[in-house]
DNA sequence: TAAAATGTACGAACTAGTGAGTATGTCAAG
DNA sequence: CTTGACATACTCACTAGTTCGTACATTTTA
């Protein structure tokens, strides 16, 4: 906001904490929490290094900073989805197809992840506040099943979490391993077709498989 | 096998090279490339670290020779399968299962590719034995989807890659994202009836899928 | 003027990589 | 079958450069 002063300083604190996130962000979700450089990141803010120590600490808590700030967006996410209105066909393809566009808008968010899980969740575990996100997905989906069952849309019997896994997966994995995937393949997934053709599957798949044998 | 000596040494370059590849293994898919270190790797070898520039070059030199031992595995295992004899629906569940386990039981792997994926698959491109690989499986499924199409067990059309994609996703992902997965909903993915409850599950969403309404 | 915020310059430790020489195995010639 | 020459395999000690982190000085704000 504050523009600053022709010659002087201006302090703004949370302006500066922010933009240390932002290009942090960006750091170590391209280059991984060992392969990011404090250096690297002090220069391209509008501050320096010494405002990373004054702040986060060490290296690592600001990569927990980042961390918290990329699961902090999802958790708003979430809550703001109202599927009690929708049949529940519908309302879990909307949820689908919310996480299909999430993963994809939010590549940065999918790294970290990734990168998370190469460190065993070790940074995660450490914090409270991602620790104990109330994962309100589950519970979405608990409550579509649970209608779906009862309108007799739903035949299959199913654990939410396993229903939320096998959406996350899918929506997950087309971002996390896009590089070797088309390298492999020769398939570009950031095509505005594949992408359509993938987030239909995905839905279909679940709700073919919802509509199964009973479990 | 040749014990060596008492005092003297005992030439051996290949299980030297073995040796270093193993440990290197080890280290890059716990650490990463970034996180790796070379002098760890060489620590935990019977030979030294300047064997590991003599036969591998430099750091990236010998992440290459590791990812491509990690491929070279996979690609004689798909290879193995024999499913034309199979029914097309029993032929998809063995190969469902087939790369279930596979990532199951080679979490080095999985890491290695997550790990590669955040290099952009950097390496990957640089390495014609691992971007040429022959990628069997999917004429493999290509097969199965044609005879159960003629047969008339599968009714939707489907993609052979895209159907791929839906099983390496959740394969992959529940071995890949096991930390954060488990940490924020506390689930054991390792237990045995959690995995066969989703090997199950991954086969039987396939299968719904592809008998479900015409693509 | 005290406390918070910031800039600059530097250091200690780590880390990839190398220089230079030694040991081992092989094979041909005597 | 033994000697010597040569290529490959290997050891040890070292260095140049990087990277996290900090001491110290300075400015801004309340």
């Amino acid at each position: 906001m504050a523009a600053r002063r022709e010659n002087g300083r201006k302090n703004d604190p949370q302006r500066t904490q922010e933009d240390i996130l932002e290009v942090a962000t960006e750091e170590f979700s391209t280059h991984g929490l060992a392969g990011g450089r404090v250096d690297a990141i002090a220069e391209k803010t509008r501050t320096s290094k010494r405002m990373i120590y004054y702040y986060f600490g060490s290296k690592e808590g600001l990569y927990l900073a980042v961390l918290e700030r990329a699961y902090r967006k999802i958790r708003t996410l979430e809550a703001d989805l109202q599927l009690s209105n929708l049949p529940p066909e519908q309302a879990l393809r909307v949820l689908i197809s919310t996480t299909f566009e999430h993963d994809e808008t939010n590549p940065d968010f999918v790294r970290l992840v990734s990168i998370e899980n190469i460190h065993h969740a070790a940074h995660m575990l450490r914090s409270e506040a991602i620790r104990d996100l109330n994962v309100s997905v589950i519970e979405t989906i608990a409550a579509i099943l649970e209608r779906g069952a009862a309108e007799g849309v739903f035949t299959r019997k199913a654990d939410p979490i396993d229903i939320h896994m096998l959406i996350s997966a899918f929506c997950f994995f087309r971002v996390s391993n896009r590089y070797t995937f088309s390298t492999i393949f020769r398939r570009d997934l950031s095509e505005a077709a594949t992408m359509e053709r993938h987030k239909g599957m995905i839905a279909d798949a679940v709700v073919s498989y919802l509509q199964g044998k009973a479990g």
